[in-house]
DNA sequence: AACCCGGGGTG
DNA sequence: CACCCAGGGTT
């Protein structure tokens, strides 16, 4: 039997049940290959049903704001994907009569739809014999085929691509492309795979050679940055705090934060002398603390994040500049914040 | 081509 | 600690 009818046989055996498999609608499949992007099943499923829930057709999603959208996609990453389904989801309801593209070509052309999700999504719904390129295909293409080329390299994108091509079922792309990924998730797995067990075992060249845990390749490790955040909490008589939305290119963008103060150092005696904090308060009526003794370390995947959190007490008037928005702490819940202001609030503001 | 963008899980 | 995840956008 050839690689792809191998493949596809073992997906209908061991195929995970989802819920954006019982449908060839383009919108929940569209919706669901976004969450997934560098997300595992487990940790987007939730995601997915909330957004379902919240939206069950484009439209829904449509005329949401974009910070109902964030607020709902809080806590998964990688956030631009949620302004861009926001983006995609407002031109397919106002300028495509909510009718989404239903080719590779035109898949294309929408935000936050890059060359796999557009592959999905055209074979998926459509049937059209475009191959994916995922994580997963590289790892069990670069193994079973024992190909050493950076899966990150231009020649290499192109290599394993051409390669996709070649070995896909052209009469089942749907299937085809659903089952090389599910394999490399479950059988082909990055560590330990359990190749005493796996239908290609025969003719796997990396297992031959031994290469199976060597493979796939990839260039350079990223260099993880270090920056020190100081986020100034206030806290007045009549439980009123200050927040701001994080603008520009940078992390978290869309989100809310404190008023914050970043140093080059871990520095943490310039506070109250910091133009951030005397923009807020004017005299001397305050007392501030540091909530923890240490500082939060934050792991993002460039960057780690050494936190400390100052809690203002103010007893007179808090003053905010454009940026800046003045909220009653009851009402901190309602604003979309990165997962480390979150833990905190919970902590903070129980 | 290089760089940026999260958070969680795994070994 | 290093690596990975149903990648995409920007420069």
């Amino acid at each position: 039997m050839i690689f792809s009818k191998k493949l596809i046989t073992w997906y209908l055996q061991n195929k995970r049940s989802m819920p954006w498999r019982e449908t060839n609608n383009p919108y929940p499949i569209w919706l669901s290959e976004i969450i997934l992007q560098q997300t595992k099943v487990a940790q987007g499923l939730p995601y997915y049903m909330s957004f379902i829930e919240a939206f069950p057709t484009v439209f829904d999603l449509a005329k949401a704001s974009e910070e109902e959208v964030l607020k709902l996609w809080q806590g998964l990453g990688y956030y631009s994907r949620a302004r861009n389904l926001h983006v995609t989801a407002k031109h397919v309801a106002d300028n495509l009569n909510g009718v989404f593209p239903v080719t590779y070509k035109d898949l294309l052309l929408l935000k936050g739809v890059g060359d796999y999700t557009a592959s999905a999504i055209a074979s998926i719904c459509y049937k059209e014999a475009v191959p994916v390129v995922d994580g997963n295909v590289y790892r069990v293409l670069s193994r079973y085929f024992n190909i050493e080329t950076p899966i990150n390299s231009a020649i290499g994108v192109k290599q394993f691509k051409a390669l996709a091509i070649q070995l896909m079922d052209h009469d089942d792309p749907a299937d085809y492309n659903q089952a090389i990924m599910e394999f490399g998730a479950l059988q082909c797995r990055p560590k330990k795979p359990d190749c005493f067990i796996c239908p290609l075992c025969d003719s796997c060249e990396a297992l031959k050679k031994g290469n199976v845990e060597r493979l796939p390749v990839k260039l350079k490790k990223i260099k993880v940055k270090k920056r020190y955040f100081n986020y100034l909490i206030f806290y007045t008589k009549n439980h009123q705090t200050i927040i701001s939305q994080r603008i520009g290119n940078g992390i978290w963008q869309g989100l809310y934060e404190f008023p914050l103060i970043e140093s080059d150092t871990i520095n943490k005696d310039t506070i109250v002398d910091h133009p951030v904090f005397k923009q807020v308060v004017e005299n001397d009526e305050y007392e501030i603390v540091p909530y923890y003794s240490e500082p939060v370390v934050h792991k993002l995947s460039h960057q780690h994040l050494y936190t400390r959190f100052y809690v203002i007490k103010i007893d007179g008037l808090i003053k905010t500049n454009e940026t800046q928005k003045k909220i009653n702490t009851k009402d901190i819940r309602k604003y979309p914040v990165p997962i480390l202001l979150s833990n905190f609030i919970d902590v903070f503001f129980k």
